[in-house]
DNA sequence: CGTTGAGTTGAGGGATATCAAGCTGCGTGG
DNA sequence: CCACGCAGCTTGATATCCCTCAACTCAACG
């Protein structure tokens, strides 16, 4: 969507076969503007979009959630962000994907369209261009945060701030349930299974969360875990 | 400039104070957009902005090197991108500066531009807005890339994918002229300046770079370090 | 009741941080 | 021209946080 509109589209990487007898869903850009898009459904795991292929579609997400990840070459997988319902994914500053994009739930529901459609939009509607710009500008400082909490953070700040970061995404005050697990906190975070599990632990055993069941979460001490991830 | 106009400026957030008797100099945003801005200098050391004022201003680098980052309250500094001769940077999501830059080197030349400005003819001109789309874009690309190099990848992999990454921005074939000193580079890669120094001294030993001098290097074994990188 | 996958817990090891000392280059001043 | 000081950089010894490997628990499901 960012290319020069003449060199939009591409020939030499794969392109994802639309599952046939999916249902037409309109798509909400921004007020005034709605697109017809193509309603698809995902079970748990499977694939959205892949790394290298094609970016010719921009997908929001009705229901559900979805995972939006890199792996290298000896299988470490680092999970870029997590979608919910409402976000929009698939956007690519290149035409090419630079990461793949799997259901975290079954049933996830997402509309799709055309990139090719939305260039044109925002090349003629200066209101849907803004909301792209805003859009992207806002996965930036996502992905900035995330460094910052990559780069400079501990084991028990990073669980911190990525709790806070559900509670808010999830639009909750303080009970979170999570919809991923704990292998794909992990590749988040930049952490293993195992000292998630342990850093869980030791937040329940401090009393600053209480675990019903290991994917519900309450937040008992909400003061505690913002100086942590400060 | 993501923000809707109307919302644009801020009232809580301090104001950096344009150094006087500055010359006037034309920021070059896109073929036949040019906009009148105002040359500045810094020398090492200097902050540009700073993090939580007013993001004003958008500049473009016209000569010597600028570092973007973050400091936590405890010290720790991520640097989140360093920036080279016509690169622009101040840009922000919101109307809140989220980290801060600094010249890298003495005498930084840089031309800055009023973000109400930049951001009247993002809402006239399309190719000024879809320039801007790719600029963010490609910003968010770099973080993504960062946040992958800074959660799965070990301190070797991730100094050769410094080193590639400077060889890239420099437009050089194998000569790196480190502009940034080793504390930079070790919050740019979240280690410190001993495994940083060490990193490099392995490397030498290895045969995969030559060190002339500390800010001197040459990449003797591209191979190795695209493999190290992956 | 066995199986399976997700999650937890424990023991030990390794990569990097921390602390400390020494080196190098460079400007400054005698 | 050389001694000095200083900041940046390197090197070494030790500490520590997190990873790895392994065993175990638990819930869901047939």
């Amino acid at each position: 969507m960012f290319s020069i509109p003449v060199l939009a589209g591409c020939r030499t990487h794969p392109r994802r076969r639309i599952p046939p007898s999916q249902s037409q869903t309109a798509f909400h850009l921004t007020s005034g503007v709605d697109v017809t898009g193509i309603r698809m459904t995902y079970n748990c795991g499977e694939e959205i979009y892949g790394d290298g292929e094609c970016a010719d579609m921009v997908y929001r997400i009705i229901s559900g959630s979805v995972r939006c990840f890199n792996i290298r070459y000896d299988g470490r997988r680092q999970i870029e962000y997590f979608y919910f319902p409402g976000d929009i994914l698939g956007l690519e500053a290149r035409t090419v994907h630079h990461s793949s994009a799997e259901a975290i739930c079954d049933k996830t529901s997402i509309v799709a369209i055309w990139r090719s459609t939305l260039e044109e939009i925002i090349a003629t509607d200066v209101r849907a261009s803004q909301y792209v710009l805003r859009l992207v500008g806002q996965e930036w400082q996502n992905s900035r945060y995330h460094a910052l909490l990559l780069g400079r953070k501990h084991a028990a700040e990073r669980m911190a701030g990525f709790l806070l970061e559900m509670v808010r995404l999830q639009a909750a005050i303080s009970t979170v349930t999570l919809p991923m697990c704990r292998s794909d906190i992990a590749d988040y975070l930049g952490l293993t299974i195992e000292t998630v599990s342990r850093t869980l632990t030791q937040f329940e055993r401090d009393g600053i969360i209480a675990m019903p069941s290991s994917r519900l979460i309450r937040l008992l001490n909400m003061d505690v875990l913002r100086s942590l991830s400060a």
